[in-house]
Parts: C-alpha cells; sequence; structure tokens
DNA sequence: TATTGTTATACTCTATAACTATA
DNA sequence: TATAGTTATAGAGTATAACAATA
C-alpha cells in the first residue's frame, strides 16, 4: 500500500511536469480556432459554470479577476464569449458562451476524451471504472476547492 | 467505458489547473530550504537520473537548457548541486545532488508519498494497485518520452 | 562545423496597484 | 466604505540569440 502510495507518487509527479501539461493543452486547443493553454481555462470554467461574472469565475478556475477578464476579452474578440449587463448589479458584466463557444468547448471536450479513450484502450473495463473512482477522490483530497 | 473517459478527462482537467499544480508543489516544498516550485523539477530530475550534464538533464526534464543551467545554479548556491568537471569531455559539466540536495529529495518524496497516501486512504488495497497501474498506462500513453 | 555551458535579451503569463462606476 | 470591471504596471518563468571553449 505504501509502495503503491510511493509508485503513485512518482508517476503524478511526472504527469505534472510543466511540459506534459503545456503539451496536453497544446493537443487539445490545436484544432479550435481563438482558444489557446492559457484561455482554455477559462472557456471550459465558463462552460461548467455557465453565464458568470468575471468575479466569480476567477474563483472557480483558481486565477486572478483581472487575468480573467483579460483573457475573456481575448475569447470574446473571436467571438467565443459574449458580454451583457447584470439586470440586478448595473457594476456586473455577465460572461457568457456564445453559440461558437459551445461548439468549441465540445470539441475540446470529445479531444480530450477521446485521448483518455485511447490511453485506457489496454485495460479493462472494470480497472476504467476503479480508476475513475479513485481518481476523483484523489482530486477531491488535493485540491478541496475545485 | 466512453462515459468513464469523459469524467476521467473532466478530473483530469481539473486537475491540471494551473492553480492545483502551483499548490501542490508549494505543499512539496514548503519544508525544503532552498527549493521552489521552478526548481524542483531539476533536484528530482537529477535524483531519478543520477549525476547527468546540463544538457542530458534538461531534456529528461522537458526544460530548456539555459533555464536548467540557470536553475541548477540557484540549487548549487544552495548548497543541494554540485558541479565538476567531465573527464571525459572538457566542455561538459557534472551535475549531481549534495547530501544535502540528497536528504531534500528524500523529504519531498516522502511529502507526496503521505500527501497520496493520505488522498487514497478511503479506498481499498486493491482499487489502489489497479490505480497505480493504470496511472502508469496513462503517463506512458500522455507523455511518451517520459 | 557542431556541441557544451553560460549569459544577455525578449516574450509570455500572472499578480499587484490604481482608476472608474455603482452598491 | 466596499465591490465589479478594467487598465497600467511590475514580477516571475521560460525561450531565443549570442558568446567562448572544446570536440
Amino acid at each position: 500500500m505504501t509502495a503503491h502510495a510511493e509508485q503513485i507518487a512518482t508517476t503524478f509527479g511526472a504527469l505534472l511536469l510543466r511540459t506534459n501539461r503545456a503539451h496536453l493543452y497544446d493537443r487539445l486547443t490545436a484544432g479550435v480556432d481563438g482558444v489557446d493553454g492559457t484561455t482554455y481555462p477559462v472557456l471550459s470554467g465558463l462552460a461548467r459554470t455557465g453565464p458568470a461574472t468575471a468575479s466569480r469565475l476567477a474563483e472557480l478556475i483558481g486565477l486572478d479577476r483581472t487575468v480573467t477578464t483579460r483573457y475573456a476579452t481575448r475569447l470574446q474578440k473571436a467571438g467565443l464569449v459574449a458580454r451583457a449587463a447584470d439586470a440586478d448589479d448595473a457594476r456586473a458584466t455577465r460572461l457568457s458562451l456564445t453559440p461558437e463557444g459551445r461548439r468549441a468547448v465540445q470539441a475540446m471536450r470529445a479531444a480530450l476524451g477521446a485521448i483518455v479513450a485511447d490511453a485506457l484502450s489496454t485495460s479493462e473495463p472494470e480497472e476504467v471504472e476503479v480508476f475513475a473512482r479513485v481518481l476523483q477522490r484523489l482530486l477531491d483530497a488535493l485540491a478541496p476547492g475545485a
């Protein structure tokens, strides 16, 4: 058990190396116009949470308010995100996905799903099921906020 | 199966968010003097590969040669890394861990192991075993180089 | 001519500070 | 006075360019 924890820790460490993460992001956003590794979290966060203010979205994805709003502007220029006045609070601006933005998210999700599915194609379905469950627990323990 | 791939992909995406990765690195290097989130890959890479030149180490950890040598200098100043002339090639410099560097790596490995062990404490040993196996496969598929 | 280590330089990502408008 | 959005500015992290020494 401890031996497994050590091995898992090592594998995890390798997986978290900047180069691997960057490479994966590149693969995900390669075919999608207007999104890159930096704006990806903003777009996918918006998809997860639905229409939200920049402040709330920033909290969700763990980025600063100022960065979030700037990336949102980039995505808006690319036609993937829309801004609208908040009816309840004149200070606030609601960010939302455009239909094109939704399509982009869909495409990236499918790409990631395909990569994972391919990577797990040699594993038994029962193993995959266990893996999914334990991975979720690991995330909960490692990133309590998310 | 496809459903699991989707779920795994989503969890994975969350895990790779910059904020989570940075937070984990901070936890790992918190108690260790002279190491931070940026120099960590250099130190742990050196532990994995043993004494190596900056160029070779850079390849291993997916960083640029110039960055690797600069971080190595930082670690050297902290007393964790040593430089020595290469006997076979006068151009080359061999980087290695000092005893203190080895202790630092040991401490960080133990910390990561403890975090993972804790995160998996609610899972059955058989589940953990499966998880370790599938995770390794996933890494192999995602990061062929590592 | 190619490669090693290194430094100088520039670019990108992210955060802090500051400004405006509204609560 | 506090908060939302935004812009200006500064700080890290990283890569590209350039240099000296050796192969």
